[in-house]
DNA sequence: CCGACACTAGACAGACCTGTCTGCTAACGT
DNA sequence: ACGTTAGCAGACAGGTCTGTCTAGTGTCGG
């Protein structure tokens, strides 16, 4: 009855904001001001709701992981053999970073600066096991020998595809990856499946 | 006959300052107040030396690049053949990771904050592109057909080493990194000179 | 009707930020 | 002897930061 439809939470908001503010313009330089009068909260509501910033900081890196997660593997669902599967997280990976607004790591931007509580270490280490558990899963399918070594040597891919999206926008480092990540399987399934 | 030896200058006191806090803690989390404590240094000499933190900061940025580039070119000088020149820029990053205190790259650390007057996306682009111009050469050195595009290639792995070695310390990426660019190597020069 | 609950608006404290300004000291070249 | 230059010490202005606190509003179950 009222003009506005039933709102959403003080918390989704806030995470919503959040989630826009610190991955467009870094965790440290935005502060809890600019975040509230976003989601057009109000400041108790916040530290009701999170306690701190640093909280609020590791919700919304929770977010990112979940959302990126939830991409990856809807992004694989269109592949079907393993080898496509595994080049395909590089494929998901170009196409995010040719979208605009794409900045990079969430995680690695975020720990760039002091870190004094640890939040940002924890949630980064999380989110980095769960990638590389991802890349081994994938080496299994794919049948790789020594999976969690050549998943480590995806990882180093993914981060410098990662990295090289953020300086150089645009799909070229991602790909790039891909490409490398190819002959790399080549190389290391040639002798076991010819 | 004072206590003092001669005193280096004050802008070179303020350069090694901000070299450590601002690499150790971050650009933005680190204050003009600590680095002039730090240096010795009175603020005015900050401000007549420089005229802005951005200009530090470029300073900086320009002095961990010629560092960068001293040390990698004095590193690579052991290695004889081609090939292992090429593969030493990584060898070299290893033993700088290996290092306590590494914490990855100054310019992408830089990066990660806000930047509004582009002063570090300026000093990030110079020394990316010095980057790929030694890759380029070495390259050329080690007759690597279409030496730009394996470059391009290498400079991923250069970036997914560096992260790897910052968000898990320790010289395990970069030595994966150089792992990677042998397999490279040998698929792409197999063919030229077998 | 009433009490619990979720929320808003905004003042406030105390710290820290960049940058400017005033005054002072000392060495050095001419 | 004197002006220039380099530098030190510290107050100050005006802003932003996190986090706390007071006071009031509206809604909903019972």
């Amino acid at each position: 009855m009222s003009v506005a439809s039933p709102r959403r939470s003080a918390r989704e908001r806030l995470l919503e904001a959040a989630d826009e503010l610190f991955y467009a313009e870094g965790v440290h330089s935005v502060g809890i001001d600019r975040v509230i009068e976003r989601a057009g909260v109000a400041k108790a509501s916040l530290y009701s709701t999170f306690g701190s910033k640093d909280e609020l900081v590791r919700a919304y890196l929770r977010g990112r992981h979940e959302s990126r997660r939830a991409r990856i593997l809807a992004g694989l669902e269109r592949f079907t053999t393993p080898r496509e599967r595994l080049l395909g997280v590089f494929d998901v990976l170009a196409e995010r970073a040719a979208q605009p607004g794409f900045r990079g790591c969430a995680f690695y931007n975020a720990s760039a600066e002091r870190d004094p509580s640890g939040v940002v270490r924890e949630e980064a280490d999380a989110t980095r096991a769960w990638t590389r558990g991802l890349f081994a899963d994938l080496c299994r399918e794919a049948g790789v020998p020594d999976p969690e070594a050549f998943a480590d040597r995806l990882v180093v891919l993914y981060d410098g595809a990662t990295v090289g999206a953020r300086l150089d926008p645009g799909p070229r480092a991602p790909l790039a990856a891909r490409g490398i990540a190819a002959v790399m399987l080549d190389a290391v399934t040639a002798g076991s499946a010819p």
